[in-house]
DNA sequence: AAAGGACTATCTATCAACAGATAGACAAGG
DNA sequence: CCTTGTCTATCTGTTGATAGATAGTCCTTT
């Protein structure tokens, strides 16, 4: 993939984190790559592209990182809950698929499934770690809502607060 | 309050609900209230005022159910699952503070100063109906995280495997 | 090696649509 | 006569998208 298609994505993800798919327009990124939103277009024929590409590489990226982790730590909640907890603790990171997710109802058709991927891939490593569906829809929707919580009070130490018990409670309540 | 000036933020909530901020325009809502657009600016000056209100509302009236449902039901984590549960089982009907809290980084200070005030009455009452602080934080991202998690699989019946737990952990790990 | 054509990536210029917001006129009612 | 609520008309800015020109590169054919 091409240096300008790669930081067209980069900018683009940076602002949909903090603003969704309603929160980026085709020049404010070229402005910020340094070329003209004709150009935008020519990489991504329309927003939808674009957004749906830089879910998908959001997904990707977020599965190997898991598959990383794993091989250091064998606690696969653990695991996702610091993972999430990078993008709750750095300044305006949000994980882009909440913010999608949460507004999902009138994203366009493919931003929307790709989306829904995401959070599909999520579940199902989970139950491959050996989680049952219901724990880890659980999981991850404590750490979905956490990273919501904290975004939402300004305080990073939120995240913290509603996941401290994902751990703990599993050393006392096996599912 | 005025009929029109109650249909005005009818119309406003039922589309931040889906879009969230930048998911309503003033033509749109002028339209569905039979009214012109300038005629909405009278009733709201800007768009982030029109928002902000429509989130206050949407605070009183949840505090509101939540406290008569208590007289019903002692068990807040039930009474709260059980409140939020009617908002991801309606089409369209999401919770709109969770979907401004998502994209909350890039709201106008008066909308986010509204839903920062939402969230932390949640956790106000929840504490007070006698959590501690950490379980607060946690059964709230938990109910919120299984809204975002519904909507964004577009399947409601996410939400019951998400929160089923939370009632039942409670019984056998007190915190 | 030279010529030709296709492909890549960018540009300029422009479009129609829509956004939030404002000014000022007008009618109704107390 | 003043307040309330609505209207018409308009402004300025932004949006996503398209058309068409222009270089540069690379492969193929002569």
């Amino acid at each position: 993939m091409s240096d300008v298609k790669t930081a067209i994505m980069d900018a683009a993800e940076r602002r949909m984190q903090l603003g969704g798919f309603g929160g980026f327009s085709f020049r404010e990124i070229a402005a910020e790559v340094g070329i003209k939103s004709s150009s935008v277009h020519y990489h991504f024929p329309t927003k939808e592209n674009l957004a749906a590409a830089v879910i998908r590489r959001w997904a990707e990226e977020t599965s190997a990182f898991i598959d990383k982790e794993l091989e250091k730590d064998a606690d696969p909640v653990r695991v996702w809950t610091n993972a999430f907890r990078g993008t709750a603790m750095s300044e305006g990171r949000m994980c882009p698929c909440t913010v999608l997710g949460a507004g999902s109802q009138d994203l366009p058709a493919e931003v929307a499934a790709e989306v829904k991927a995401f959070f599909n891939m999520c579940l199902d490593k989970l139950v491959e770690e050996g989680l049952s569906p219901n724990n880890a829809a659980e999981v991850l929707s404590t750490i979905t809502g956490a990273l919501v919580l904290a975004n939402a009070l300004g305080d990073t130490a939120a995240y913290d607060r509603a996941t401290g018990d994902l751990l703990h409670q599993r050393e006392t309540a096996p599912t």
